[in-house]
DNA sequence: GTCTATAAGTTGATAGAC
DNA sequence: GTCTATCAACTTATAGAC
């Protein structure tokens, strides 16, 4: 439900075993780790459908074509894998998004945020899925996340958005709000897909109703916020 | 993930056993009816937060403050009470609205959807949740609503919405996207109250706070629809 | 109408042969 | 490393006493 707009500083760890998790993932042979790979893929898909408590390991099993008893030899329980899951989501969408920089003009800086927002909203729908169930759940597992680093990095920059406010390049709304909108519209084209796709009559989202949705949701927000 | 704006024509069935719940519903007690209630607010409560797959009766049951048994007695299986949940929303959700109307201008017309859209997330959240799980999971039991009405209400109002763009009172965007911005927009602030509580330090969403994203959401959607 | 007891089936997790 | 067999706990749902 949200990203951080910065390269990774570090590496983050969800959780409570981060030692354990950690070491796992240092030693590992090539093998292990496309495995890995393969078991944190078919749990994303299936944690995307039912949410945390509502998946079953049998059906990540199926989806991984790997018996249930592999599940948790690679993954020590059905929390670490889904705690894995969530990590690698935040780490994927920690480097796939630039910085805001302060001195940068808000309607290039906006339309390249928004733009990059849909663009991860479509290539891995199911990762915003994922966030979605667990936010709507009540965020019982990146809350922490959620409260610290994602929420330093909001009000750096609301006091960005705010400095463009002042100089009249940005309309006068709660700068917070800018965000939940732009977050909101852009997640929406992964998390609501099947909704979508019922009202637009097509089966796939192909690449030019994408192309019509990245341009109106960029023409209606940005045309919201810029002032003429 | 959506609503009917027109006032209910008909009694909306979900799902299979559409007349084994009608007689349940139309020969009640006033006791029956309340205890009924009672169960579905405690369900919307749930299901909100786990999904369908998710949820336990055993949950609804200390939710609604019942034995476990009696949950199955006013309701003839999960699934059933489920669908009556769905159900029950989108009645409500179909009362609550008015229509857009052909002759009434853009700015009015939309200004009172967004903001009827926003009063029925924030008084009834977890409706909305329910929704957002429901489609996040495939529509498996709305998909046939969303396909069908909400399908061809939606079709209709985009010709509305056609004729506004013909007389250049409406920016020239896609239609339908139109409605998956304001859904996504209005939606958020329910679906995603956890991650906007801790993002603004606050522990409740007072009225404050709700009017500013009211004021907000209205202001940045509207000034990206209307032209000047 | 209400509730205890329990049936029938599924779940996450483990032990141990290979 | 892999997979079969299995456990204890929990699930939905039902039967039947009150």
């Amino acid at each position: 439900m949200d990203l951080m707009l910065c390269p990774p500083r570090f590496t983050l760890v969800l959780g409570r075993d981060g030692e354990l998790q950690d070491s796992k993932k240092i030693n590992q042979s090539r093998i292990q780790r496309k495995k890995r790979a393969l078991i944190l893929n078919a749990a994303e898909s299936v944690f995307a459908r039912r949410g945390f408590s509502g998946s079953r390991l049998k059906d990540v099993a199926e989806e991984a074509g790997l018996p249930k008893a592999n599940i948790l030899y690679y993954y020590k329980s059905k929390e670490d894998l889904y705690r894995c899951v969530c990590q690698d989501i935040l780490e994927n969408w920690l480097g796939a998004i630039g910085e805001i920089s302060v001195g940068s003009e808000p309607n290039e800086a906006l339309r390249k945020y928004i733009e990059a927002k849909m663009e991860l909203s479509m290539q891995r729908p199911n990762a915003s899925r994922v966030f979605a169930m667990e936010i709507i759940s009540g965020a019982p597992v990146i809350g922490d996340y959620l409260a610290t680093e994602l929420k330093s990095w909001v009000d750096k920059h609301v006091l960005i958005f705010q400095g463009w406010q002042n100089r009249g390049q940005l309309v006068d709304v709660s700068p917070y709000h800018v965000f939940f909108v732009i977050w909101a519209v852009t997640q929406t084209y992964a998390d609501f897909e099947t909704q979508i796709k019922l009202l637009l009559g097509d089966q796939h989202l192909g690449l030019d109703e994408y192309k019509r949705a990245v341009k109106s949701a960029t023409q209606i927000i940005l045309c919201g916020l810029i002032p003429r």
